[in-house]
DNA sequence: AGCGGGACCTGTGGGC
DNA sequence: TGCCCACAGGTCCCGC
């Protein structure tokens, strides 16, 4: 589910109710929704959320450790398909895998809840040097709204599509599905052109359009097809905005063509074989 | 090494 | 109406 908008979305939203706030008891209600390299939850009581963050598709809550040896100073949250995190209000699939129990500044309490209904979603506590012991962290790629322009173009290689390599978080951080199919469109490529194979000018072309559609999703609260909602229950409105996503079969906005739908890397894809070059 | 396909889960929607 | 299958925003692991 949540690609980049809409994990930068959730961490918007949950940061200014949890800044400052106080873990006073964690409960883990769904055991497998912890990763496996995360130390255990109830190292987080006593420790203070100073900030909410985002890197990929990873909410980072940064925490003030609560002093004891070993305690974590990050806690991070990957919601996968259909992770949520909302505050004081268990979500309407109510699929809640933990439950933190917070202070918050001024003395009341408050409840954040990590929901996911399919289960995929994980909770990782964390310090420094765990977390960089974790290889999909540490292999990460560049964030993109944070990259030049043509520093896309040297990390595009092999013969696999455009669109695999767009998925691979190793090639840049926080690109899924729908942004893969949208940027695509926008830039005129064809999702099936070998990385490797695009042109220093095409790649160019590619990172400013990922940049801009990931910016017009943000400024819309991100794209909700079915389960998405920030940390304040709220909807996204992107996904009327979609040229292609969910269109197999319409014509083609630019072109007129119909819209042509595949499967690539085994993950559905959209795109107007005609102005895609 | 790089790539494709299946696994991991639950829920929903379309076709018959 | 109801059943069954395909499919869903993401990684991870296994084989070739």
């Amino acid at each position: 589910m949540p690609e980049l908008p809409e994990v930068e979305t959730v961490a918007r939203s949950l940061a200014p109710q949890v800044r400052g706030a106080v873990f006073t008891a964690v409960d883990l209600r769904h055991a497998p929704s912890m990763h496996s390299l995360s130390l255990p939850l109830h190292t987080l009581v006593g420790a203070q959320i100073e900030d909410v963050a985002r890197r990929g598709k990873l909410v980072i809550l940064k925490l003030n450790p609560s002093g004891l040896p070993t305690a974590p100073s990050l806690l991070l949250f990957h919601l996968r398909m259909t992770g949520r995190l909302l505050v004081n209000t268990e979500g309407q699939g109510s699929h809640c895998r933990c439950l933190f129990n917070l202070r918050v500044p001024g003395g009341r309490e408050s409840q954040l809840f990590f929901d996911d209904t399919r289960t995929f979603g994980k909770i990782m506590a964390a310090t420094p040097e765990s977390l960089a012991a974790w290889g999909f962290w540490s292999k990460l790629g560049p964030e993109p709204l944070e990259m030049d322009p043509d520093a896309l173009f040297p990390r595009l290689k092999g013969k696999r599509p455009i669109k695999s390599a767009l998925l691979d978080q190793e090639t840049i951080a926080g690109i899924g599905n729908i942004y893969a199919d949208e940027s695509l469109f926008r830039a005129k490529i064809n999702p099936l052109r070998p990385a490797g194979e695009l042109e220093a000018s095409e790649s160019r072309a590619l990172m400013l359009a990922i940049q801009e559609i990931l910016k017009m999703a943000i400024d819309k609260g991100g794209s909700s097809i079915r389960d998405y909602v920030d940390a304040r229950g709220k909807s996204g409105g992107f996904q009327n905005s979609f040229a292609v996503y969910g269109r197999g079969g319409q014509p083609c906005a630019r072109c007129g063509a119909s819209l042509q739908k595949l499967k690539i890397g085994g993950r559905a894809t959209v795109f107007c074989p005609v102005c895609q070059k």
